[in-house]
DNA sequence: TCTAAAACATGATATAAATCATATTAAAAG
DNA sequence: CTTTTAATATGATTTATATCATGTTTTAGA
């Protein structure tokens, strides 16, 4: 469903959020190590990620990726659109050309409502949102400020 | 999600469910066509389900593929298994190398029980069953044997 | 028994995704 | 103003997926 860069980039992006502020930034070879992630790689795509302003960085000693007030306001779904592309969620799960309610595949009953909802979960939370739900639901004290 | 390998097999496998029968066979190419699926390709795959008896074949003037009675109780999921390999299904949403009811991803709840309901439909229902509802869905006239 | 139709087998090519490497630029700190 | 740190930019390489091409084998029918 995902690219690996669109899962590499919400679990780095969470993971910023849950441990830098505009005081402590974090470089994004720790990330990499932390999380497990090819390093150059995820320099990459943290890249684009900073150009399409979804997170910040700063160059230079005590440099690194972090998030503003207004960054922690986008959402996962900016993360996915910005480096996979949206689109893919509108197609057949099983690669039908037409594929709808009236001429739907054999599994459209089970894959719609679950695109709707997930979806809407992925728009309307906040990257802050769902740093901390993801913090408490694996007991880790997100980073105070 | 599944690869395009096992989008092609599954929706040739529900059209040949629905347009031959042992007595009358169709021509890889002839599938290729109608489904707007590159004919090669498509010719590598179902050889791959018929080595593995989910769908038969015969040589030959007038030979192609059709499926037995055996063929037909097989399911949609063990046509993904064939092609990609099912533990996919077991990976994380985003990616996450733990990701389970006590440590879980984001979106876990949300795609948990999707996961479930899919492979139960996927695994339960046969492939006759599965070409009957596309037929009905369709407004298809599945052949009369 | 010869011919043609179609699956079968194998491998080559192309495309895209993922990974790795190198050099440049900017900022902080002494 | 020099050094160090870390992002940035670019491109090379690898790997996996998807697509294409060619020749061989089997079977039916004339």
């Amino acid at each position: 469903m995902l690219s690996k860069s669109s899962k590499y980039a919400i679990r780095a992006v969470l993971y910023i959020a849950n441990n830098t502020s505009e005081k402590k930034k974090i470089g994004s070879k720790e990330v990499a190590e932390t999380l497990e992630i090819p390093a150059p790689f995820l320099a990459k795509t943290l890249q684009e990620l900073t150009k399409a302003e979804i997170i910040s960085s700063m160059k230079g000693p005590n440099g690194g990726f972090y998030l503003t007030d207004k960054n922690e306001q986008k959402s996962l779904f900016d993360i996915i659109d910005c480096i996979d592309n949206a689109h893919k969620f509108e197609e057949c799960f099983l690669g039908q050309l037409e594929c709808n309610d009236d001429k739907p595949c054999v599994v459209h009953h089970i894959y719609k409502p679950f695109k709707i909802e997930l979806i809407e979960n992925l728009k309307t939370k906040s990257i802050l949102e769902m740093a901390k739900e993801y913090a408490k639901n694996n007991n880790l004290n997100a980073i105070i400020r």
